[in-house]
Formats: C-alpha cells, sequence, structure tokens
DNA sequence: CACAAATCCGACAACTTGTAGGATTTTTTG
DNA sequence: CAAAAAATCCTACAAGTTGTCGGATTTGTG
C-alpha cells in the first residue's frame, strides 16, 4: 500500500527542511539555533513537538543513544516532493501521472537546460520502457544528497 | 482571485467532483443526488455545508437568481491541478518547478504515448519561447489564474 | 550531591472537518 | 387562501490538527 502520507504543517516543514540541510542529523538545541537564525523564535520546546510530531507521522527518526538525542529526516526532499505528487495524482487525477505532467508542462516555465535533461530522461525511458507489464528495473535517482530510501511503516488507525 | 489556495478537504472535493461533471452547474438537490449515487450518504444540509465552504473558500459560485440556486465550480480540474502543483513548488521546492518535473518523470511511468505528447511539448517550448538573453525568461501568464508570485513566505507570527 | 542540560508529559486556544438539525422563507396547489 | 413542499439560512458540535509552550523529571558531571 501506498503510506497514507501524513500531512505536514507548515511549522513542522520548516523544521524538516533544516534537517535536510543537517546530513548528520542535529539535536533539538541545534535546530532551534538554526531555526531562530532562519527567522522562527520559538520556544526550545516547541522546536522538540515539532520534531515529535515529524516522528509520529514518519518523517523523521531518531537516535537517542546519545545524552541528546539526534534527529535525522527518514525522507528527502525529493521523497516527500514524489509522495506529494502522488497524493495529487490521486485526489485530483484518478491516479494518472499525465494530467501532472501536462500542467507542469504548459504553465511552468523551464530553462532550456531543465528541457534537455528531460529530453535524456525521455529517452532513456523509451529505452527501458515495458509496454504493459512493470518493469523489473527502476530508474534510481542520481542526486548527491540524502540517500537513505524508508521502506516501510507501519500504520493502521481509523 | 488566485489568492491563497485554501485547502480543499475531501469531502469538498467529492462535490467538487461532482460539479467538474456538471457543465451547467447542478442544484443542492441534484448534488445531493449524485453524491448519493457516488456512495456518500449524506443529508442534504450536509452537502449545502459543504458547497457553502467551497464557496467561501473561492472554488465555487452559485447563482441565486432561481428559485434553487445553480452552483457551479470556478477553477475546472486542470486549474486545481496547477495551483496545487504551484503550492507544492513553493512549499518543497522554493519555487522552482523542475524537481517537480524531474520527480514526476522519474518515479512514474508513462504511456509511450504520454511520451511522445511530451516530446511535442517540449518541441513547441523551445520553439516559441527561446530566452537566449542573459536575463531571465519571460513568464508567459496566458492562463486566467496564473501568477502568483511569490518567493518567500512571510510568515512570521511568533 | 547540587546543577545544568535534556527529555517527557500535558495543555490549551484557534482552526478545520465531517455531519447535521431546526428555523425561516418562498412556491405550489387543493 | 391556507397547508404542504421545497429551499435556503443559521447554528452546532465533537474530533482532529496546528501553533506554542510550561513544568516535572531524569541524568551526566564537577
Amino acid at each position: 500500500m501506498v503510506e497514507p502520507n501524513k500531512p505536514i504543517s507548515d511549522s513542522e516543514l520548516d523544521v524538516l527542511k533544516q534537517l535536510w540541510d543537517s546530513p548528520d542529523g542535529a539535536t533539538v538545541r541545534s535546530l532551534h539555533e538554526l531555526l531562530r537564525d532562519a527567522g522562527h523564535d520559538w520556544a526550545y520546546t516547541t522546536v522538540q513537538t515539532l520534531l515529535q510530531r515529524l516522528e509520529e507521522k514518519g518523517y523523521v527518526r531518531k537516535d537517542s543513544s546519545e545524552r541528546a538525542h539526534v534527529f535525522k529526516a527518514t525522507s528527502s526532499r525529493e521523497d516527500l516532493v514524489g509522495s506529494q505528487l502522488d497524493d495529487l495524482m490521486e485526489r485530483l487525477c484518478e491516479g494518472e501521472a499525465s494530467p501532472l505532467l501536462l500542467s507542469l508542462v504548459q504553465r511552468r516555465s523551464f530553462s532550456t537546460q531543465d528541457i534537455s535533461a528531460l529530453r535524456e530522461l525521455l529517452k532513456q525511458m523509451e529505452h527501458e520502457e515495458s509496454p504493459a507489464s512493470g518493469s523489473a528495473d527502476k530508474p534510481q535517482a542520481r542526486h548527491g544528497r540524502g540517500g537513505k530510501r524508508r521502506s516501510e511503516r507501519d500504520e493502521h488507525r481509523d
């Protein structure tokens, strides 16, 4: 199943973004400071709460082996973008991706660079593409940061 | 008004979808029935409330000249897809569209048809819109609800 | 042991969402 | 014309989410 993509609030997102910029993880304290620098005059415990909620929602994991727990994002920005797109796809496009693609390409402007990069991707896709069955090979993103792919989550409630 | 993309709840969306399928608009009653057929066992007034909220949020307009008011969606599915994508773009991609495009193309599967359609679009884009100059590219806004220009979230209500 | 640093637990007001009930205002019709 | 029917309007209300903490408690450290 596709995980229920718990919604992320704006504040939570601000925290998560700091985590994305902290490849080795961060403590409540360090995040508190980073966020202060980023313009958020939050109390220490506010950051803590936000982290806890992020953890409950599955976007963050903490390593409690140290005195001060170290938090890391479990999903990269790209992962999040991906799942949010999935959401859109399901909510508004009955699970089809092409409307999203269409909309993107039609209404937004891309640099010629973006365009040629996209061309490349298309070329590759066409090669390894399979007609109707699932392709065994899934093209992996090769962008530098992050790299941790979350796999499972246990979720049941209703 | 492009205002801030008010969020649409799941129930509201179900109503809106029926409106999308009702080109001439619909009354509370007709929607109530359509929705019943679609599996929603709601009270008449529930549909009414949902419509009212949609109207407040700007997604629906009503014509009150008739005995039974006639509701219409103010934005098409495509519009909504577009604004939702804008949202994503701002929240997660600092206003850039290419990450979305990338993610879409990388992680989802498209038919060869989709792909060639996309190719066409790309070709056109390159033709009719070549930035070429050192300055920024031209943001052509040919869609009614197009340009929401924000690069920075202005939330400082701490 | 007394402290400072962390974490844990609980709270609370303002919204949002799902879901209606009842009052009021027209129209219709016998 | 007086009731019934059909609509709209206004109000409500329990859950759940979000933004923001404050205090209590636990735990290394000098």
